[in-house]
DNA sequence: GGATTCATCTGGACTATACCAGATAAAATG
DNA sequence: CATTTTATCTGGTATAGTCCAGATGAATCC
């Protein structure tokens, strides 16, 4: 793959346009005409720093231009890698993780990273409706597509609704196991997202470097009784996923293709 | 106000904890305990680099990422500032900007940046549902909240169907408008979201640096009889907003009182 | 053949500069 | 007094290095 902008081009370059944004530019419009796929390897900011003759600071700056818009992403000290196509998610409609993923034809993937019986803090008693000191369980799980990490989540539930919960398979649904176990068949939830950055911990966890941009979105689940079940929070790669909502219902679905595949934005105007 | 961390601390400081996370921490638990209000200004980075002993390099670095999780913003040229509390929205609820803005104590403000008669591309004609060609407005404005800059919008209409748009006041309502001039009772939106990056042009009618992280929003509404009315496509700044949706409808109002304020996460267990 | 060692590659963090252009306020000018 | 000029302050962009630690794969050892 020939990844250089030719020299005489290089040459006429002025100093109107940073050239970290050129260099954006040169990368954007090979992935956004598919010439470079998902998962992709670049070059590294070493190279890159030498076929367009700046230095790696700049390019690294190109490089994060690139990941803040969510077209590549980077693997601590492995490399920068062109990101695969984001998940629709629509908050409103309560489908699980895995249906959601799997409708979209992609592998979803749980890791339970731990498992805790606490007692719920000021906050957490609060978003739970539970007394300060209740037993609370903590349950962190990462979420998976086609083998990448795009999500944490920190799942909170009222340790004496569902008795014995840390003992079921928790890798699977958690909603499924609610149903099942403890009777419990209307999910009303409350949602809450808001662009973020990812502390250090969550960062790791997520194999992310920190600081990288991320959706932080906060879930209290309330039953058919209008009791709360459950607590979640979980962080989002900002570049994995895409929320979709439809506000009144409608038979004619919309169309999709428009927004599908890679983030292309109409720019011409703007 | 003294800024500085004593420096007896920062002697003891080894390189576990790279610097410019600590600056952040410095600044975010300022913030967060609300010893620095929103609107205040920060030293200037030359400033913040001499007296924490870094370069202004790591000093940036520290301000990026709390620009990133929304607890500060820059003016161009002018400096850094703590940011105003998100305002929230919910995508599923019809609510116009200034309503939403309004309800919760703040002032909106519109300014139409430009209004156009153009023929339709590829992308509009499919977005609105109208031929290659088919003259259609379109509409760039800026939103504020007590004087800042949130959001830039471009609001695609079918000319056919809304006749003499252009001339009508259109720093009111869109909404409003469409249905006092031309019928429309109802609005069902589709929307999608995704976290982005600022292009240049945005980044400039936003009065933000390029590249700065955002929210990207487009909306295709349909009236009562399925028929696509508007194509917007928003730009929010990201720490101006908090999605809030609720699935199910429920009684009882969920508790704002957690999310409410500055953008505090519980990262205790992270 | 399988485990271990080691050189190399990668991104992460940082220093020390430099020059530019827009924003701002003080000083000079009419 | 109002306008214009000017010096200064600010962030924006860029260069040219440095040292570090995790990831990788080839060479080595048992």
């Amino acid at each position: 793959m020939n990844w250089s902008i030719p020299s005489n081009e290089r040459s006429a370059w002025d100093r109107r346009v940073p050239y970290y944004l050129r260099i954006r530019d040169h990368f954007a419009s090979l992935i956004e005409k598919g010439a470079l796929v998902p998962a992709t390897k670049l070059p590294s900011e070493r190279q890159l720093s030498h076929r367009f003759e700046i230095t790696r600071v700049t390019a690294r700056q190109a490089l994060m231009q690139l990941e803040a818009e969510g077209l590549i992403y980077r693997e601590d000290r492995r490399g920068w890698f062109v990101s695969p196509p984001r998940i629709q998610y629509d908050p409103a409609a309560n489908v699980s993780f895995s249906e959601s993923v799997m409708a979209q034809g992609r592998t979803p993937g749980t890791t339970v990273l731990s498992t805790e019986r606490i007692a719920a803090s000021a906050r957490e008693s609060q978003n739970l409706g539970v007394k300060v000191g209740d037993p609370i369980f903590l349950i962190r799980r990462l979420r998976l597509i086609d083998g990448r990490a795009v999500l944490l989540e920190d799942i909170h539930v009222d340790a004496k609704r569902c008795p014995g919960l840390l003992d079921l398979p928790l890798d699977r649904s958690l909603t499924e196991l609610m149903s099942e176990h403890y009777g419990i068949s209307e999910y009303r939830p409350h949602i809450i997202m808001r662009p973020t950055a990812l502390g250090e911990s969550q960062a790791k966890a997520l194999g992310v470097a920190p600081g990288a941009p991320s959706l932080y979105l906060s879930r209290i689940i309330y039953d058919q009784f209008d009791n709360i079940i459950e607590f979640d929070q979980e962080f989002w790669r900002h570049d994995a996923l895409e929320i979709c909502v439809d506000a009144g219902h409608r038979n004619v679905s919309p169309m999709q293709g428009d927004e599908a595949g890679h983030p292309v934005v109409d720019n011409r105007r703007l």
